[in-house]
DNA sequence: TTGTAATATTGCAATATTACGATACAATGT
DNA sequence: ACATTGTATCGTAATATTGCAATATTACAA
């Protein structure tokens, strides 16, 4: 069969991956970091920074967004993507439980 | 073109990337934390527990293991692997850094 | 309304990932 | 030596991801 047998794991499991797929591409990491630099932002200037085409930095976007990360206030005919704080803080915390859990191992 | 651009980004984006992968499968979240949990670990457990065949888990494993993340000891003919975890605290340390640096994001 | 600038969507090609059966390899027990 | 048990590798199929050109959509300005 193929990739996606992803009902056998458990719901932390599926969170965590989920959340970590976002980061798991350089290109989005790269994107959340300019977001995050930036008082507001124009998509544009994101291709400008990243190198990538508009249309795939727009798909990035969507992933990023998909997963709660953005929100989006228009500005003219732009668009301002900021990081959506509290939603990320969840992120953080899921993964630091997950961490912690990670670190109570001995060999 | 295809999936692979990923010599234009920073290294820093490149390196939360390539962590944030081996967290990108539910199935490598729940092996790590079924690792965690155990004194010592056989592979063969890890089949029972997680669902999957064992050439899959096997392969899960080597991901988790070339980001560096296993030691792993012999122990008669089963393998006994445990969480690297000077390796995990630099995964860690990593993306805390980024996670202070995207919080600093006011809209 | 027509033009313009910014972003989103569509369609497709290239590549990567996931999964497993078959098989090979390694260590132990008899 | 031979069988048994546990793990790794190979080959292959299914699916997912990444990237861009072409096109559509949206918002504003004149």
């Amino acid at each position: 069969m193929g990739a996606s047998k992803l009902n056998i794991h458990s719901k932390n499991s599926n969170d965590i991956a989920i959340i970590a797929k976002v980061f798991a591409h350089p290109a989005r990491v790269s994107i959340l970091q300019y977001i995050s630099k930036q008082e507001s932002c124009i998509c544009n200037d994101i291709v400008d920074e990243i190198g990538l085409s508009q249309p795939t930095i727009s798909q990035h976007l969507q992933v990023i967004s998909k997963a709660g990360l953005l929100k989006g206030d228009f500005k003219g005919n732009s668009l301002c993507y900021c990081i959506n704080v509290e939603r990320f803080q969840e992120f953080q915390e899921l993964f630091n439980s997950f961490f912690i859990k990670l670190n109570q191992s001995n060999c």
